[in-house]
DNA sequence: TCCCCTAACTTGTATAGACAACTTCTGGAG
DNA sequence: CTCCAGAAGTTGTCTATACAAGTTAGGGGA
């Protein structure tokens, strides 16, 4: 059914992959429009085409005159808290502990889609400090039958890597406040309306598939913190 | 001083200022491109980089073979990683537009700032539209004399660069969800009490100086969007 | 009347080339 | 050695054209 996509989204998809695989880590010096309208066999145009692509995802930076930068810099961008859940925690000395709300398959235009709602947190006591309310949807056509484990003991993404040798590569997140729905409120401890994070967030893996969309709610007492470069 | 913009920006600006003036919001049909590059004295592709801006902004949709399409969608923009808002805006065809609310020296324990207080946004008509408040915090140590500039005009990085040769280099945000205040809300046009996003924020230089507290409230307009690598 | 098919229209993709604007490198003058 | 001017290299802008692919409107057949 789907066409095969234009050559410039090609190009754009060749390019992102040897970014994100490392290939300019090392400072090897990204190909000029030239060189790329060379080794591709099409116009300087269509070259140009994907690398705006690729600007506009901050992949690369570019400037009149100035060669081509690859602005993507292993780990700097990273902050612990965009991190995995039970990773994030697990190095504060924490014991995460999630609750499954909903676990569910569901068709969407799409297609068919597992649908994980967990909240997550902390053991404190015999208590549990809630932190996070996650709403995960993953494709099946991805990850058949993932739906038969069991996500409160088990991390999804470790599923995806164990079962699946499908490794998390890239997200991007989408922030916006909202206000504590009275569910949010009661596991979180705050009163209905109290403002909240959420992210919503597109994960991909290294052929740059989406393996899941998840909306993260954040409590207040779960500090968000971001590192980020200037660049030059 | 400046030169003049592209011709494909000022086109873009000009439709921009049609729409925004309300030509389409009674079932006008948006001219064609070939219409568009024959008033325009200009060929179908300038055009099209031009509506490439409008569509980017949300004011156009466009489809194969279907005609462009005017929009009411309220206005949003994106901010990648917290990057610098004037940066971020001309980026867009936006005038970007500060408003000093506060501009002082303060003696604090670690010693005299200048504290500096703007709401930002971008000229829409001659209406602005506010996007940000940010809530600045320069230590006088490092920047001596830095009050004397004006910083409605003048972007703070922009003097940090020029006049004292010192470059942002690294940044950490911490972020909050917030209820508006009143002085907010009337800014952002928001009912007060909505949920907004504070982020706050320690600027280093490259000798990890640190050169610049800020805490930024974000107009839900603003789409934040975080760019991450989960490095295997 | 209803439906399908075609033609006209509109946007999407790509080529080829020219010149402008900016950056970086290099070599010569001092 | 330093500094500056110029050359070479790189990206930005724009023209002109061709064909592909999708949408819409209109006409003809049942």
């Amino acid at each position: 059914m789907d066409s095969k996509p234009a050559v410039f989204r090609e190009i754009a998809s060749t390019l992102k992959s040897a970014i994100l695989k490392g290939n300019f880590h090392d400072g090897t010096p990204f190909p000029t429009e030239h060189e790329l309208s060379a080794r591709f066999q099409v116009t300087r145009t269509t070259v140009r085409r994907a690398l705006e692509l690729l600007v506009q995802e901050g992949l690369v930076l570019k400037g009149q005159g100035r060669r081509i930068q690859v602005t993507l810099k292993p780990l700097t961008r990273t902050s612990w808290n965009f991190s995995s859940f039970s990773e994030g925690m697990r190095a504060m000395n924490d014991v995460p502990s999630s609750r499954v709300d909903a676990a569910e398959c569901l068709d969407t235009p799409e297609g068919p889609v597992f649908h994980l709602v967990r909240t997550r947190g902390i053991v404190r006591g015999r208590d549990v400090q809630y932190l996070t309310r996650e709403d995960s949807t993953v494709p099946l056509s991805i990850f058949p039958g993932i739906y038969e484990h069991d996500f409160a003991a088990e991390s999804l993404y470790e599923v995806m890597r164990r079962d699946y040798g499908i490794y998390p590569c890239r997200g991007f997140s989408t922030l916006k406040a909202v206000a504590a729905d009275e569910s949010v409120a009661r596991d979180f401890r705050v009163s209905s309306g109290t403002p909240l994070i959420e992210a919503t967030q597109q994960i991909t893996d290294a052929s740059d598939r989406v393996i899941e969309t998840v909306i993260i709610t954040y409590a207040p007492e779960l500090k968000i913190r971001i590192a980020r470069d200037a660049g030059h």
